[in-house]
DNA sequence: GCGAGATTCTTCAGTTACTAAACAAAGAAA
DNA sequence: TTTCTTTGTTTAGTAACTGAAGAATCTCGC
């Protein structure tokens, strides 16, 4: 029985740092038995690691009867990572360590009507003062992660004005990434992060593996069914979760409503607004959080529908876990959760006593900055295998034409 | 750069054996291209395949200048599996090929009320007769796939009593497994398998992997909510797709219906039916087909809820293809297909252009059986690798108490 | 019909990343 | 102290790759 073991990584240095990471603080003998390796490989591969200066030796377990074990840990400042997001309203850039805890941050308004190659310029401008702000080598930076609405539209150049490997992903992935990696949730979990900002989307983590879909579409909470007969949806379908509770829907009744718009600040008046559904949507949650009756109805008629949305993806993924964040849910997370628990409890008490754990994200505000440096973190150190070609190289590779023998 | 590439595959063997599956005829230069691998790594590989019986060269494709590419193809009937399911009213068993085709099939009346014992005993002896009927070698047969609502319960003892490794799973995912291995699906795709018998589920495919959920419970469509105010369900829920419009909801609304219930033939009267649902549900589809409006009209009102439910998992998942399968999609597919059709292509023409095929299985009817056969060739002949242990061996493995050094 | 070139497939030495097992080191128990 | 247990390291052996050279088989031009 010789011959490597396969592990869900690239490769087993991979493996084992995640393992690290997940666990927070390992002994070898409890690598050994998490990976299914041999203690000689453990023994090299951390060697490697310390040599690498990724990890460390931090103290010792107490004896289980003989030699104390070693405990080891990720040296979480050995090395950093760049993230950004990229809003109709601000850019958030934050630097984190290996851990995933923001080590520097810094916001500027949005970069509303400038040339792609101006945002560019000071987008490296930008990163560069964040990076220089707490002194940090540019060669224990890994990378930047870059996220935004459309976030291709400056990938490539960003990465040669600021000589970074740049990584790209949506809102919502990056956010449950950025959980995922913070620890919060076990190695071999299945969570999704509901991600609510100027609108509803949601990560979704499967056993520790990233899934977006094919096409990067998955997790689009946004268009949940959630009434067959009920409005239509410029996407096409009726009754979508986006149209009937999502942030710009929430905005639109309160507009209808004289004493909210006047309680809550709204600015403008039956034209179309100019500020942001985020900014609009952060207003009337202070007001709810402040006592306006109005507001909170609102709100909680947004939550109900949220809910059994999220329940709906609970049932389709078989999900242990939810996190709430993005900016809307930092400020109205307090009125949303105890919603979804109740719905969720409900819904998944009986169910075999296996009950989905809801949390607010404690970073909600800058997930996507915070995640957008964790999918750094995550493709440059523990990079998973990319699987067979697609089958498209498959059918272009072979002749279509063929005689039988 | 030497040293082994990491497929996504338990070995090099399994993920060769799957891409001529999935190709369903190809050449050793098609796999280095599809694998990754170089030419003499797939030279030997395939050539303990075609040792090993499993893989034969069956021609040549054209030549693109020099030497013709020789073609290869699993030899369909090296290797047989059995399927079984188990169901209210009847126990199905095929016998399939390599392919996933169906050599042998008999189907027994249900096992209501009598003893586990009992019913293993029986259905060992019934297996039995399956494999003399075509006079397939034991030694060609690679294990026993069981499909049921409590397959744990039987388990053991049919393998002990056959003699066959067994493998155990819920229908939709077996039918979802049925679909992949018959090739209907790319290798690598993202598809869901709706399953319609007494209930409706899903099985879940994404990117070529089963995905089942830590608790099993992934796919549970019917537990969908499609109107927050709906009518309460016993899951605890309200407005589930189930209670709003699965079989057991059409067969309860035919039965309020008088002359729906004389015309479909519907058994009994006021008192709870001792009949399947199932059943039931065939009857009425039936005389939909058959031309009775107020049938059809249950039956598309039906249609336009699960066609929300399918929009709903497609954008959870950025799903590629649905397969309607199962036994009252066997029935009433013709029904419900153009609905979720329509539904589909309205709802996902604009984005992107990457419309969802929605197929109807060709063999709807006894798809839990062929699934549970093609469970037992996807299990013994391309394993995938097992993961990292799970957290929780973890956990209990490391001393919770340590000290700092 | 006969090289020349192209392409496919095989063979084989070399490399990598593992395993198994012996060994060393460090603490507990007696 | 001695002995036992547990942790971690070292070493030899092996499976499964890669890379490169070579053999086999086809097409094409003349």
């Amino acid at each position: 029985m010789s011959g490597p073991a396969r592990v869900t990584h690239a490769s087993t240095r991979a493996a084992v740092l995640d393992l690290i990471r997940a666990a927070g603080m390992i002994s070898r003998v409890g690598l050994v038995n998490a990976s299914g390796l041999t203690g000689g490989t453990i023994s090299t591969v951390v060697r490697g690691l310390i040599d690498e200066g990724l990890v460390a030796e931090t103290g010792h377990a107490e004896s289980t009867g003989g030699k104390r074990r070693v405990l080891l840990q990720l040296d979480h400042f050995a090395r950093y990572a760049v993230g950004v997001h990229l809003d109709d309203a601000r850019i958030t850039y934050v630097l984190t360590n290996l851990g995933g805890a923001v080590v520097a941050r810094i916001s500027r308004a949005g970069a509303a009507s400038e040339e792609p190659a101006a945002v560019v310029a000071r987008m490296a401008r930008e990163v560069g003062a964040l990076i220089d702000s707490v002194g940090v080598e540019r060669g224990r930076i890994l990378g930047l992660g870059l996220v935004s609405a459309r976030p291709w539209q400056f990938g490539a150049d960003l990465g040669r004005a600021t000589g970074l490997p740049v990584v790209l992903d949506n809102d919502a992935t990056a956010a449950a990434i950025g959980e995922h990696w913070s620890g919060g949730v076990g190695a071999t979990s299945t969570f999704a992060a509901l991600y609510m900002g100027s609108d509803l989307g949601a990560g979704v983590v499967l056993g520790g593996t990233t899934h977006r879909g094919p096409g990067g579409h998955a997790g689009g909470i946004g268009h949940f069914c959630l009434d067959v007969d009920g409005p239509p949806c410029p996407c096409g379908g009726r009754g979508c979760l986006e149209v009937l509770a999502g942030p710009a829907a929430v905005v639109a009744r309160a507009r209808e409503d004289r004493a909210l718009t006047r309680a809550a600040g709204l600015p403008g008046g039956r034209t179309r607004p100019a500020t942001p559904v985020a900014t609009d949507f952060a207003a009337i949650s202070r007001a709810a959080r402040q006592g306006n009756a109005r507001a909170l109805a609102l709100l909680e008629r947004s939550a109900r529908h949220v809910a059994a949305a999220a329940r709906t993806l609970v049932h389709a993924l078989d999900l242990e876990v939810l996190v709430l964040t993005g900016p809307s849910f930092a400020i109205a997370g307090s009125i949303y959760l105890p919603v979804l628990r109740e719905e969720l409890d409900r819904a998944f008490a009986s169910r075999g006593a296996r009950p989905v754990a809801v949390r607010l994200s404690p970073s909600a505000a800058s997930a996507p900055a915070i995640g957008a440096a964790a999918i750094v973190l995550q493709s440059e150190l523990v990079p998973r295998h990319q699987g067979l070609r697609l089958p498209d190289d498959l059918a272009a590779d072979e002749p279509p034409v063929f005689q039988r023998a």
